[in-house]
DNA sequence: TTATGTTGCGCAATCGATGGTGCAGGGACT
DNA sequence: AGTCCCTGCACCATCGATTGCGCAACATAA
């Protein structure tokens, strides 16, 4: 009567109280059953036995048939980090809601990592495999290709496989155009100051430096390169960036493109060193979303990256019968100033638990 | 001679190209053939050839075998959050050291969720099973016991597993007379100066909300009940019990114990709203860690949850022989003042490429 | 020469679920 | 009665790796 005590239930178990063969009962348990031309009375009193024996397929074994696991893996160069965090999040998520089991593993942009967690993934027979901000791309499509995995690039492009990616040089486009427009008709920004700092020689510095200075010579008629300074993503040579624009000039540009949010916090670290400056009148734009920006006493722009967005495209994806390496582009989301501080998330908690209620 | 496109090898065929029985390649490829006596030139010769045919174990046969799988499982309430994501990644760490394949879900403080969540790991025979944060500890430990799975509670104790949470009383002590010692002596603290807002009834806050009081009786002589205004884990909340003892007095305590980031973000709200106001002579603490509110003009004192340790305890814990419900209590760590902004990993990065500089 | 080890490895069952195939029984129709 | 079809289910090989057991060949000891 009581089920055996640490034993987990087999369907050879509920064959043997059921009087049906094993067959019968894996029908019955995962949905196929109809399709077998089993009575409905049968699998009515399987299911009834199954609940009561608390049954529950071994994945393992299913898995091992079918050569499908039911698991789907992340590759991911870091996960403290709110965009790649946020990338996880809907990761998890969205792998649940299709009954899928989401593996996520850190590879620190490390292109040997990177295959090794691959392939270490794919002999789970995972069924498929988001490759998120690789160093390394096409090093990771051929071990998937191999094992004839479908994988898609998010973050960062690949060139042999559909990738999903922000829109950067559309994000840098409105978050410059916003930056000039942030200024009122009677103390317009001129041309020297507006400056971009932050980044490296990649496919998403490059494709928002190109916005930034299309949208300058636009609007001012023309850009010159050394409004841009590439500081690598690294919040102290960006802080040592800002003393050095500030040392130039005496005081800050008015209006700074800040590549990132590592970049950003560089310029918290030159701001806790000129605590006594006055920087109404100044505009900040900042290519990632920092929540507590929104705090500063002056006007923080920012873009925030549609981590939602581009999972569920990368999702959208896997549905359809495997395609060329596309890129597809996700316009990023601009964030007014003071705005990122109040949720919409504030209204539908009861007081006393808003965990979802995300602060940082 | 090249390897079928698309199709794994197996251990059969190692054994077609070797000469060797299925077991004997088997045995050579998990290490356990110098236990079953195996020859070393044929375990170099099957070794090499699994290594020009990329031969990798099927995990799931391998697992389906050994009614083990090498994943192991963490509940999570969930990921977007500072103090969680950081659980996560030391978990991936160190589940990955051990050769283990980390599964992370996030469950929502749901209690069905979690159930749900546990069975549906243990559906893939994990190993072990890592419970944080979990609203109904002991209804997951249910699951887990009849599965013969071992288990352990973090940040949130059960009482029918071994648990590993913060020493959130000494975390409460050591940031509530950090406070007390941030004054100078000749403005010093006074007993109503001092306030504790956020956190609700939950073994956490209790902790803290103890040691608040002791250490103000002790460094006082006396410490009554509304020095503590629990507003639930809210930041909208928060910010109104902030307004309301502002209105009350005229100003802020000077100083202040926030219990945690959420919270905090409440504060933040509510000195937006307060922005030409004086905050010199003012401290504040904050049980949890948020690296921008070192930009704060006044001092931010805060408590950073150890979750390495933690982690790594939890670890320790599936080493040992299974032990008896006990809670391990792991204390955190004070940040003083303007000292989040700067990370040790600041010096280690080549200036191109610091990801793990972790910015927020 | 016979008893006793030792070395090196193969045999075959097993883990639990799946799905192609086949087959018995019963009804309908010629 | 013979043919055909449909219903409802069982049989059994299979996925790939693991492991208890056994056995041949050779060495050593008595």
């Amino acid at each position: 009567m009581a089920p055996d005590p640490r034993k987990k239930t087999t369907i050879y178990d509920l064959s043997q109280l059921s009087g049906a063969s094993p067959s019968t009962v894996s029908a019955v348990l995962n949905g196929s059953w109809r399709k077998r031309r089993i009575k409905e009375s049968t699998a009515e009193e399987i299911q009834r036995l199954a609940e009561e024996h608390q049954y529950s397929t071994n994945r393992q074994a299913s898995g091992l048939r079918r050569s499908r696991s039911g698991l789907i893996g992340l590759l991911l160069p870091i996960y403290d980090f709110h965009h790649f965090s946020s990338i996880a999040q809907s990761f998890e998520l969205r792998a649940r809601r299709r009954g899928l089991c989401p593996i996520v593993v850190s590879t620190h942009r490390d292109p040997a990592e990177e295959r090794a967690s691959a392939e270490h993934l794919i002999s789970y027979s995972i069924d498929a495999l988001f490759v998120c901000g690789a160093a390394d791309p096409d090093g990771v499509h051929e071990v998937c290709e191999a094992a004839g995995v479908r994988h898609i690039n998010l973050d960062l492009s690949g060139t042999r496989a559909p990738s999903v990616v922000s829109d950067n040089y559309d994000g840098g486009r409105v978050l410059t155009e916003a930056l000039i427009d942030a200024f009122p008709a009677d103390a317009p920004l001129t041309v020297d100051e507006l400056m971009l700092i932050g980044g490296r020689e990649d496919e998403a510095t490059r494709a928002r430096v190109r916005a930034f200075h299309d949208v300058r010579s636009t609007r001012f008629g023309r850009s010159d390169a050394d409004a841009v300074d590439l500081t690598g993503y690294s919040a102290r040579n960006a802080k040592l960036a800002f003393e050095r624009h500030y040392q130039a000039r005496g005081r800050l540009p008015r209006a700074v493109f800040i590549n990132s949010a590592i970049n950003f916090e560089g310029f918290l670290r030159f701001l806790t060193d000129h605590r006594g400056d006055d920087y109404s009148g100044h505009v900040i734009g900042c290519f990632d979303y920092v929540p507590f920006a929104s705090f500063l006493s002056f006007p923080v722009i920012m873009i925030r990256q549609d981590a939602e967005s581009m999972v569920a495209t990368a999702f959208d994806i896997l549905d359809r019968p495997s395609e060329a390496p596309v890129v597809h582009l996700i316009p990023p989301q601009l964030v007014p100033p003071r705005t990122a501080l109040t949720g919409p998330l504030d209204e539908i908690h009861s007081p006393g638990d808003d965990l979802r209620d995300r602060s940082l």
